[in-house]
RNA sequence: GCCCCGGUAGUGUAGUGGCCUAUCAUACAGGCCUGUCGAGCCUGUGACAUGGGUUCAAAUCCCGUCCGGGGCGCCA
């Protein structure tokens, strides 16, 4: 008899014969009846059994976590508070779990986070937990849905790489046969480069390294980054790119997950677009108006961005950013070089996207190159794609453990990653 | 990199110098219970991160080490 998945037992008549595989979540064993309750991906069901000898033998022996496979027939008149369950005719270990758990499951105690990370695949198993993995699945699905409906290409770009993005960030280094290579901080020389190639639109998801010694629940070593490019387009195609990419990925997760919102006791709703927008002077006479003295140039710390971004309901723009704080490819403002056409996306203080319409003449890009004391020799391949035909673009880069956490109001980013790289954690 | 804080059974905790052969919950083991559903009841097993020091006396105070948490800087 082929396996019936435990979310889809309602579909079935009553009476209906059926094989269950499972983990053992619980057993409740009483004088003549016992419960077993099975949890798959799908669900839980109560599998009952009457004690005669043998089944009763075989019950006691079974370990929580431990997965069994239950025969039965489909009981729809049960008393059970699910209304459903399974009247068990055998019941057999599969492969058989260790006791005690290393983590509880179902247990009202909380385990500490790096408890949870250590044992992460029974963390996983419960449902308040998958249900941030299924959720983050969604919200990316429905990112690239629309990207791809805007003519985006998904792309792969080389993540061992020779040379540092904007010789800021610290890099991992790596041995490249003979050679010193570097775990790629972000795709961005990459993705212009195929707008020199003439692809148009392009978008990674893809892991990024930071080498960089950060200890806070918003920053990971490893991380997700969504990344767009486009040609014959400025920052502000960028940002609506980017509004409605980020829409699409709500309006997807909240018509596909409502179970896991359920488990997670939270609902969502879509964002309005567009996000609202304010350039980094306003920010700073936001402030001021507020008696903190903040000097043009500098980068806006949690608190400044606590207070700024207390004046939004949700996500915001921060535009127009001095060129001092933006890496050499951001395009600066015509009319006032000292600022960039820049933005982040922020969410309270939380910055979740950054992006900018790039420089793309290669002169210009030369200039700003010693401008920032960065060597022009190791980023020669980048020039190059500038010299013969470059057009003009724009893009972003989205993180996407950053978005998931704040969407559903979660406090750490670890929250967000199956396996969290950080400043101390490369196991498991 | 700088600053603050913490490490007690499998898990989460109480404990601030003697009342600690260390509290409670849950897990685990055994038993009881005619349908449980956070099952209930009884019994039991199980821990002071590590090395040194202070003291008549250390889980408790001091120092080192190891491990962890948080904030800042930087960023997605």
């Amino acid at each position: 008899m082929p396996r019936t998945y435990i979310g889809a037992l309602r579909g079935f008549d009553d009476g209906t014969d059926v094989v269950i595989y499972g983990w053992l979540q619980e057993a409740r064993i009483m004088k003549n009846v016992s419960f077993l309750i099975l949890r798959d991906n799908t669900g839980i069901i109560q599998a009952t059994f009457k004690n005669d000898e043998a089944t009763l033998e075989t019950i006691k022996r079974i370990n929580r976590e431990s997965i069994v496979k239950v025969q039965g027939v489909i009981n729809k008149k049960s008393v059970s508070k699910s209304g459903i369950e399974i009247k068990g005719t055998s019941v057999s270990v599969v492969n058989e779990a260790e006791a005690p758990l290393p983590l509880p499951v179902i247990d009202p105690v909380q385990a500490d986070l790096e408890t949870r990370l250590n044992s992460r695949f029974i963390d996983l198993r419960k449902r308040n937990v998958s249900a941030i993995f299924r959720i983050e699945s969604s919200l990316l699905w429905g990112i690239r849905e629309y990207l791809h409906g805007q003519n985006f290409i998904e792309v792969h770009t080389p993540k061992i790489v020779a040379a540092a993005t904007e010789g800021g960030a610290d890099l991992f280094p790596v041995r490249y046969f003979e050679k010193d290579a570097y775990l790629n901080q972000s795709p961005q020389l990459y993705k212009e480069v195929l707008m020199s190639a003439g692809f148009d639109r392009v978008f990674e998801v893809g892991p990024a390294f930071r080498a960089e010694e950060h200890n806070t629940t918003r920053h990971l070593n490893e991380f997700t980054s969504i990344d767009i490019e486009m040609s014959f387009a400025d920052h502000n195609d960028a940002m609506s790119m980017l509004e409605n990419a980020i829409k699409s990925g709500v309006e997807n997760a909240i018509r596909t997950n409502n179970d896991d919102f359920e488990a997670l006791g939270i609902s969502i709703s879509v964002p309005e677009t567009p996000f609202p927008r304010i350039t980094y002077e306003k920010c700073i006479e936001l402030l001021s108006s507020e008696g903190i003295d903040f000097k043009f140039g500098d980068d806006f710390s949690p608190d400044h961005l606590r207070m700024i971004g207390s004046r939004f309901k949700g996500f915001y723009f921060i535009t127009e950013w001095p060129a001092s704080v933006r890496p050499f490819y951001t395009m600066p403002k015509q009319d006032d070089p000292k600022l960039t056409n820049s933005f982040d996306l922020q969410y309270r203080e939380i910055e979740v996207t950054s992006g900018a319409q790039r420089v793309h003449d290669p002169k210009m890009l030369v200039e700003r190159f010693r401008e920032k004391k960065l060597d022009v020799k190791s980023f020669q391949f980048y020039i190059d794609a500038f010299k013969y035909g470059m057009p003009p673009h724009a893009g972003w880069g989205l993180g996407l453990e950053r978005l998931t956490m704040i969407l559903l109001g979660l406090n750490n980013i670890r929250e967000t990653t199956l396996f969290p790289r950080d400043r101390t954690r490369i196991v498991p």
